[in-house]
DNA sequence: CATGAATGAGTTTTCATTCAT
DNA sequence: TATGAATGAAAACTCATTCAT
């Protein structure tokens, strides 16, 4: 009986309060933005105490960097999935996975969380060293689906590195300015754009993304 | 007037007394990003006390408000600029006025202290009405010179405003990156990129902007 | 008997736990000193957690006073012995026990620990009770070697008390003066000075304590 | 008119407020023991904030060190002064300089305080560099006195640091006993003895202290 | 016995703000 | 204006102690 409850009880007990404590820095930060967040907000997200909080992170600097990692973690998740070969499919999976349409206030946040962290980063070598590196394989795997279109005949000739850095860093920008300046669908306008004189450029031949406007490409 | 009340002023001392008030709270921004911004580091940066601050703006909040319209005057006073009529000149002058070059550490350093006060906006209505007219100003000047070029014959046919942003913002992402991740050129490559995928294709007929990675279009 | 108790424990385990705990109560207060002891330290300094401390005693305070009276044990076992019944041999083995030559670290961290626990009886009544005893006995020996001296027509008549605090409290300060400001050879060069000003004057007769500064009397 | 208030108001203010801090740490050091002390014990015994206290010392072991200071100065003051010339007279004045009687709490609390901090140097190199120098200058100035003595042929030839340390460590050894352990006259007893086996000693000739137990030598 | 996890009560320290001058 | 001194509120962090297992 007891060893039924060992194996849920403290099996995961301790990853269980880990992710508990991100889930509750994830919810703190977004309410109160870096520059305002204390521990206690962290605690107030958190069923438990606050000197807990120290108990499995040190410092909150120790914390946050814990964070850093957890986030980047998690988008990492997300952006490694693709069912399938095709690079334009590729690229339009990609560059849609930056669009956040209205309502989607889960993903709009996690975006401002990202943001948050990516401006402490000027002042905090420990999250820059992260995040750089993340956002180096970021435009990786844009630059890696330009590079295949290229190879397989389906892009003209450009260099992978430079318009995969152009996408990403576009798609980054009109996501910021939908985030923090409340303007909406700004992030599917930068969408439909790109589709049109980016990804429509690039395609050798006749094959065009048909309407932007819509959903399908 | 303002002489008249204080007869062994300075006359303008008291504009003088606030930007350099503005002036400190601009550098203690940089050094110490929003975050961690006290009185003490402004006060720091200014050859006078801390509760001097105080006596000019009641409070941090009212300061820091005061310093984003500081910030927002200031660039606004920038972009009016323009000496030339042509649409595609000032387009250049436009995108241009968003690469940071090596070396250029004001302009860089300027640019990261905008982005702090943006991310701040998400939690202060304040300034996010401040900053949110500030960037609607920004696509506003974009669109009106693709409205003009494309009224002039110089561009093809576009919604002025939806190019407009679609610049804007990946300008600011480009620049975003650089800023914060220490991506040298990112700001440039953008405008290269901005120039072969965009510009070349708004412009009608056999026009082109020429050689994109130097330094005239 | 105790092992009839607990049927799978380890006869002595109890015990052997207690002792390692004033073991670690003491290396631990010699690295940190009384102010800056916590029960994390102590627990350092055994292989043990430190929940385990407040099982085998409820609270800090409780572990302390235990520890003094360790100590006092401790140092009580050491004066006990005495082979021999000649007062001037049994006086030159206290005064001796008081000498802490170089290199004798271990002692003289003892000594450091015994002071740490006095200066704190000040503040504390229990272990102000227990220490006093343990200080009025060891005046108590060297009085009773003085009075057993004068009985045997060894010493010259003289308050044995007197003379004995006298002795015993110009060791301990000379100890201090070693164990706090590192003053080497403090403990021997008061050996020294006490025989020739005190033994030597207590000896009826022509006897005397011969060479002071070697290593016999 | 605004002169004379300076004068008196700000003039002092600044060192009234130190020394009104050294005092409260006097005070909230002999209450509590350094071992408890607390910023707010300090605080308490002071009437101004506790946030006042960081704002002259910005952390506790600042404030701890230059109370050190403080105390070292004090009784620096307290040895300097001698108005006589004769060795004996002096030395005289020296060791009744360590004797505390029953009724003078001030002096007991001092003589504590000061012991305290001696504890807390082995702890603590800054303390230690501090105290270390001030117990050697208070060898030297006994070890002087003997110095002088000897030259004059008041005193028989001697190592004067030998017998100087000697009666120092002794006078502080009894000091201590008095004090840690309420073992009164302790100190009065310490110096009778001095009287007896060391500066009558010391004496050349048929010169005696005459009668130990009362006032007079 | 033994421990990882948890917590309440404190401790030092920071900081925006105010006050007396 | 200008500032040194002062403070209330809250911040991060510590620590003895307890609890569930």
């Amino acid at each position: 009986m007891s060893g039924e409850e060992d194996a849920k009880g403290s099996g995961e007990g301790v990853e269980d309060t880990h992710e508990a404590i991100m889930g509750a820095t994830y919810h703190a930060l977004c309410k109160h933005g870096y520059a305002h967040l204390t521990m206690q907000d962290i605690a107030d997200e958190f069923d438990k105490s606050r000197p807990l909080l120290h108990y499995h992170y040190d410092t909150k600097d120790e914390l946050m960097l814990a964070f850093v990692d957890n986030m980047i973690g998690w988008v990492g998740g997300q952006l490694a999935q693709s069912d399938t070969e095709d690079p334009l499919d590729r690229m339009e999976a990609y560059i849609d996975g930056f669009v956040i349409d209205p309502g989607e206030e889960d993903r709009e946040t996690f975006a401002l969380a990202l943001l948050e962290l990516r401006v402490q980063a000027v002042h905090n070598d420990e999250f820059r060293s992260r995040l750089s590196r993340h956002y180096e394989n970021n435009v990786g795997t844009i630059a890696d689906i330009i590079a295949d279109g290229v190879e397989a005949g389906v892009f003209r000739a450009v260099d992978p590195d430079e318009v995969g850095e152009f996408i990403y860093t576009s798609l980054v920008g009109a996501r910021m300015y939908q985030v923090t300046m409340g303007a909406q669908h700004a992030s599917r306008r930068m969408r439909d754009a790109l589709a049109e004189f980016v990804v429509d450029d690039l395609l050798v031949d006749g094959r065009t993304t048909g309407e932007y406007s819509g959903e399908g490409w």
